[in-house]
DNA sequence: GTCTCACTTTTGTCCTAGACAAATAAATTG
DNA sequence: CAATTTATTTGTCTAGGACAAAAGTGAGAC
């Protein structure tokens, strides 16, 4: 095309344009919602929603609060409900929905104290007071200990933050420096973890599969593991299945650990972790965790042992052990 | 449907339904080799190849070479080949290929003592001693200091792993575990900068855009400013644009750096920029770094400081402080 | 030589709309 | 009430067509 299309020439001095700017297209909302673009159309198609616009080239394109809506859809199919009765609702119904939610995990809320430091972190970060931030939760480790402060603290915050992100409440670049601080603060509590208490069996690797980026959960299993004093050997996020069973074999793994967040669609975690218990030894563990819908259904998972809070680590390590003996 | 269908009652007593059993289907090759399904569909109806099987419903379930050849494909178009030479390309013209690959970047080897240390590294690195590798960058930072260790070992052995997992001979997950290994260290160097020195000014933000996933070299990166005595905020990986120019102007940052690596496009790259450059302050500077093609051509790119090699950064920082006084 | 501009081909992603199996809910039977 | 059968819902796959962005190619200017 050698000059402005004439489509283009043709709409007026344009407002209809620059509404268009900078919208995220198919691609973009299935990376940031895990929804498939299939499956996007599909829903488009049969419920009416998304209603995304469309570019000048007849390419979806999704407004932000459609984005917005999409991933607490996903949330609220995730928590059991059906898409028939949920994609097509009104936002009112959405609405009563989420605060029945709400409710519910307001129940689950921790102690008196601990609401406390988990406030005084929120609110270091909406304040941008990065430094405040990380001497708040240095001290905490210090004056906690680093295994409860992890159970008890930083667990259920990071929970929060990533609720607050999802309402709205923290940007993501707020999600993305909490992130940094916490990334900082356990790659440096791992490392004063003494060196010869790692010596031990079990032998873990741990990752996360393709599409799964957030490494957080990752580092906490780590540190709950190095804790327990195994052997860790952490591939970092987004490992292929072939390249995970590899490293698992040349490192004489006792136990391969999965953590998954509920990006990936149930069926992908299933059939990968089918998948995994089949190509890997007998002999090796196979422990999924995380917060993943895929694992709350017991069919399809025979031989993999799901650890679905971090503080079943220490009991499970204890059971490999009395297990070995 | 209520009982098996005729077509499949009518089969031979049965070889062919066997061997189609636990083949991939075209998700779990999409997620092994990281070629999208649509990808996989438009090569096979152009050129050929992959050649899937069908299985009773007439889905595509491919052949254990086929994905394995897929991955080979893989390396060569990201080793710079183009699609419509390779795909179609006959067994034997791959491989000649891939031996040409090998040899040309045996020639890129760099200086006599380095390559020493380099190599070791490298050894470490396939002999699978994790604790090896790390002691061995340990000491090497110890030996030559932080910023030279950076500039001359570690910059280019990062380079060098990165060319030889293009080449097959380093497996994924052994780049993984190089990744880990050197962001272990790089946080722990960075830490350790005396806290004092970081009072000053500039305020550096730094991050990548959306899809860049690489944070090794934002780490390096962030590990110069801090030498340079910068107070730096690392936004971590993939931050969108306008959450970039929120946090920036939330922060009072006097620079705003960013790391390309070269998966993003050149038009992406510089419509970011551009866009960047114009809804940022006039008085904040904005720095590009990184490896992508898209820094070395200069149009388009006013107002936005190049910075494509680690060593400039402190000649850089020099620089701005004295435009500032 | 090398740089720039216009032109051609290649290539990845998106489109529509239909099909179907697996999962879930509803209905029926023992 | 429990167990089976039937109906609905839902996610993924298929087909080939379309098209913009990227990469290659060639001509002419400096």
């Amino acid at each position: 095309m050698t000059s402005t299309s004439p489509g283009i020439a043709e709409l007026p001095p344009d407002t209809a344009n620059e509404l268009l700017q900078g919208l995220p297209g198919i691609s973009a909302v299935e990376r940031d919602t895990g929804i498939s673009k299939d499956l996007l159309r599909v829903w488009e198609r049969r419920y009416g929603f998304p209603a995304p616009l469309r570019d000048f080239s007849g390419e979806r394109v999704y407004p932000a609060e459609q984005v917005q809506r999409l991933r607490l859809l996903k949330r609220l199919l995730d928590a059991g409900h059906r898409p028939g009765r949920v994609v097509a609702a009104s936002h009112e119904a959405l609405e009563a929905l989420l605060r029945v939610q709400a409710s519910a995990k307001q129940v689950a809320a921790s102690g008196a104290l601990l609401a406390q430091d988990q406030t005084r972190c929120i609110e270091m970060l909406v304040a941008h007071d990065v430094d405040g931030l990380r001497r708040l939760l240095s001290q905490a480790m210090l004056r906690m200990g680093l295994g409860p402060c992890l159970l008890e603290l930083i667990a259920p915050l990071t929970g929060l933050v990533g609720e607050k992100w999802l309402n709205g409440e923290l940007a993501i670049f707020e999600e993305h420096i909490y992130t940094e601080s916490l990334q900082q603060l356990l790659r440096q509590a791992l490392q004063s973890i003494p060196r010869d208490a790692l010596a031990e069996r079990p032998r873990v690797v741990l990752t996360t599969l393709p599409g799964e980026q957030h490494g957080l959960g990752l580092l906490m299993v780590e540190t709950m593991l190095a804790l327990a004093g195994c052997q860790c050997l952490s591939l970092g996020v987004q490992t292929p299945l072939d390249e995970l069973i590899r490293a698992a074999n040349s490192h004489k793994a006792d136990i391969v650990a999965l953590s998954f967040t509920g990006i990936l669609s149930t069926g992908m975690v299933q059939r990968s972790l089918g998948e995994l218990r089949a190509q890997l030894p007998p002999g090796v563990a196979l422990w999924a965790g995380g917060s993943s819908q895929a694992l709350r259904r017991g069919s399809g998972l025979d031989g993999i042992r799901r650890v679905t809070a971090l503080s079943e680590i220490a009991g499970e390590v204890s059971r490999w052990r009395a297990t070995q003996a």
